[in-house]
DNA sequence: CGCGCGATTGAGTAATTTCAAATCTAGTGG
DNA sequence: CCACTAGATTTGAAATTACTCAATCGCGCG
């Protein structure tokens, strides 16, 4: 059953059935159909989530009803509004589906309880936590040192599979241009 | 002497004397001139760095030469290329002063050793590694969210200090513009 | 004074956005 | 199998924004 995110687990620290058994004891499992929402901005952040299967958007829509993605989460991605689910304040970004989608939900006190009381846990979360970090940093190098064909180019060899499942225009509103503009690389 | 970094853990996690001690024989202090650099592209990484006293740039050069500027690293912040500390890669970002500046110096193999036998000590570096995420994860939206002018503003109003500290070409450096389009802006 | 560095200004050029319209595509029901 | 529709993509043209390059300005310091 979740022996996705036990294979995940182990890429990075290993765990006996009965460790096993342990973290599991701290997810819920669900699953969500297309359009739906697992975080809705302005509302409480109960969860973070590890995807079993399908694909998200982490998505911030500003004044103007513009739609911008700060990440894509597919399979055995971790995601979640961090500042808010941390904080226990508001979400700014939304967490939609743009496909059905399973995931593994992890509330807060769980993620400390399981932190403090299971030390190979906390440092899979540390190379979590520092993987996630410098993956944005990569991403804002990108954005600052590539114009919007080239990061459209990188996306493109870095994964190619989101062009099967993505419309154009969600890539557009990853990549920081307008769709037609995107449309315009193509040629 | 190091007791900036014993305040500074000690917001998160509270240390003995004998436990700080412990901590403390993990760091070597190096003080450098303003233009040296601590990490230079192209080179190994041997150190993550926590800042005493100074003020750092981490930035990119591209192939025109242009410099992209990834963070700034201030008192109290923690910096590297982190992709290269941890993955005992060559730079693709330097690190360098635009201050006179005190570090407390961290190898990759101490970061380790101090994580697996002090989980206190993993503690506080998933909260950090969490935060710098998190701050990364803002950065990428207010790029995308936000037009130069608006994010200048952002970075005046965050950061106040930074505009009597560093040149407002370097300003321009880290929001991605010109600086002649940042010049514009504050008429 | 004169040098050097940073900041500003101006003008022309390039890239991107916006808005509108046309085209394409996949899925649905008749 | 075909027509229809909704969503996605493309195209065009005008307007906006930002960039580049060059020249000028301002200020602190030897």
């Amino acid at each position: 059953m979740n022996h996705k995110l036990r294979t995940h687990i182990e890429e990075i620290v290993t765990l006996t059935d009965d460790e096993f058994d342990y973290v599991q004891e701290n997810f819920i499992t669900k699953k969500f159909k297309k359009h739906q929402f697992l975080i809705q901005e302005g509302e409480q952040v109960k969860y973070s989530y590890f995807v079993v299967s399908g694909l998200l958007k982490l998505v911030h829509t500003d004044d103007s009803g513009k739609q911008h993605i700060v990440s894509f989460a597919m399979e055995n991605w971790w995601e979640s509004d961090y500042l808010a689910y941390f904080n226990q304040s508001s979400a700014t970004m939304s967490l939609e589906c743009l496909e059905d989608t399973e995931v593994c939900c992890f509330t807060l006190k769980n993620y400390q309880t399981l932190c403090k009381e299971f030390q190979k846990m906390q440092y899979f979360f540390l190379q979590k936590a520092n993987y996630g970090h410098i993956g944005s940093q990569r991403r804002i190098l990108s954005l600052l040192t590539s114009n919007a064909q080239e990061r459209y180019e990188q996306l493109l060899k870095e994964y190619p599979a989101l062009f099967q499942r993505v419309p154009k225009s969600l890539l557009a509103a990853y990549l920081g241009v307008s769709r037609e503009t995107l449309s315009r690389f193509s040629q």
